[in-house]
Order: structure tokens, then C-alpha cells, then sequence
DNA sequence: CGCCGGATGTCCT
DNA sequence: GGACATCCGGCGC
């Protein structure tokens, strides 16, 4: 699409919660192999949150997202599964917007060929590990600037505005299972299913 | 729609 | 040592 280019880095210095919603709409790029995916669904995540990874402190794992804002936190799950976060706020807050679903813009032979020949268009790109692997996302993109024009896989935008947002609770947190810390395109038919976690925690929505 | 198991890193309850 | 994870795919009803 004409006219895309990098996020300005002001756009995510704000807490998570409020930076979230910005990012819908956005574009995931990786230009040197030709894809780029439109974001339609991202969750948020702070120090004061007892579903982040940070809310005990900064740990080896952890400690990208305490750094600048516009950088990769991607972190593995279930012994199997690589995520991808967008760090925001200032230096020295553990904060990050996790991007959830989005929808082809650019690449789809490519996309489609990291998620074999079976899978549904509904769930290419529909849940935070399918979106990651369809971009090729592992350990190895940990800590990237998503910013810098060098960097493997980028954030930008075009003139794109999302029509409407909509909020809830997020998908699979065990504790603070109900703070509304989700943010979809309204009525978007890609955004994923909410699945509350097994155990959540009913006594406590914050 | 619901249940279940996979396979491994992280941080301890 | 051990519980559990910002999940997904497969299977059964």
C-alpha cells in the first residue's frame, strides 16, 4: 500500500492500556521477504498486573520489556509456542502490548507456506502463536527494534484507521482474568475466540 | 462447544 | 524438584 511507513516512537511511550488500542490497524512488515500483516487484535500487559511476566520484577527473560519502547518482547510457551509483544512505555517500566491477530496485506504464499497447506484462512493468522509463526517470529527476533529501518521485522503504518474499537477481558490469563485489557477492530471476523483460562481467578477481576 | 495432552523454559507457591 | 505457562490442534459429543 502507498504512503506506509515506520510507527513514530511517541505513538507507544504512553502505558500499555492506553497504546494497545493504537496499535490496531497498524502494519507487522518483514519487507525483504515480502510480508506484511495488518494488525486487528493486541492485549496489554504491566508491572502492576499480576497476568504479566513482569509483575514479579525483572528477570533474565523479562528484561526487554523494561527497556525502550518499539522493541520485541517474544517470549516461548507451552514448550512449543513463540509470542510476540511490543514494548511500550518509558525505560524502567516492565509494559508491552501483545499482538494477538491480524490479517494478510502482503506474502501470502509466504505465510501460508510457514503454516502448512491445511491450515483454515481463518487461522493463519487468528491467536498470538499462529500470527508469530507465520512471520517466521522466534527467539531470534527477541529485543529487535521494530522501529529501525534495519531491523528484520518492522512496525509502520499507512492510511489506515481502525472504524471502531471494541474492549474485554483477555484470552487465557489465569489471574486479573477479567480486567479489560483486549482491544479488537469491532466486528472484525479474524479477531480470536476468548477462552477463559481453565483455573482463572473468579474472586479477583483486577 | 468442551476436554485434553504436547514439550520445554522459567521461576519458584 | 516441581508447578505452571499471554497456546494450539485434534478428537469427541
Amino acid at each position: 500500500m502507498t504512503g506506509r511507513r515506520l510507527l513514530d516512537r511517541s505513538v507507544l511511550q504512553g502505558d500499555s492500556p492506553v497504546v494497545a488500542p493504537r496499535l490496531l490497524g497498524t502494519i507487522l512488515e518483514r519487507p525483504e521477504e515480502g510480508t506484511a500483516v495488518r494488525i486487528i487484535e493486541v492485549e496489554a500487559y504491566d508491572e502492576d498486573d499480576p497476568a504479566s511476566h513482569t509483575f514479579r520484577g525483572r528477570t533474565p527473560r523479562n528484561a526487554v520489556m523494561f527497556g525502550a519502547a518499539g522493541h520485541a518482547y517474544v517470549y516461548f510457551t507451552y514448550g512449543m509456542h513463540w509470542c510476540m509483544n511490543v514494548v511500550t512505555g518509558p525505560d524502567g517500566h516492565g509494559q508491552a502490548v501483545l499482538l494477538r491477530a491480524a490479517e494478510i496485506v502482503d506474502g501470502e504464499a509466504v505465510l501460508r507456506a510457514r503454516r502448512g497447506d491445511r491450515v483454515r484462512d481463518r487461522d493463519l493468522l487468528r491467536g498470538p502463536a499462529r500470527l508469530a509463526s507465520a512471520l517466521g517470529i522466534d527467539g531470534a527476533m527477541g529485543g529487535v527494534d521494530l522501529l529501525d529501518p534495519a531491523s528484520p521485522v518492522r512496525l509502520a503504518r499507512d492510511g489506515y484507521e481502525p472504524p471502531a474499537v471494541a474492549t474485554g477481558p483477555r484470552v487465557g490469563v489465569r489471574l486479573a482474568a477479567d480486567r479489560p485489557w483486549r482491544f479488537w477492530i469491532d466486528g472484525h471476523p479474524l479477531v480470536s475466540r476468548y477462552v477463559r483460562h481453565r483455573r482463572a481467578d473468579e474472586s479477583n477481576g483486577d
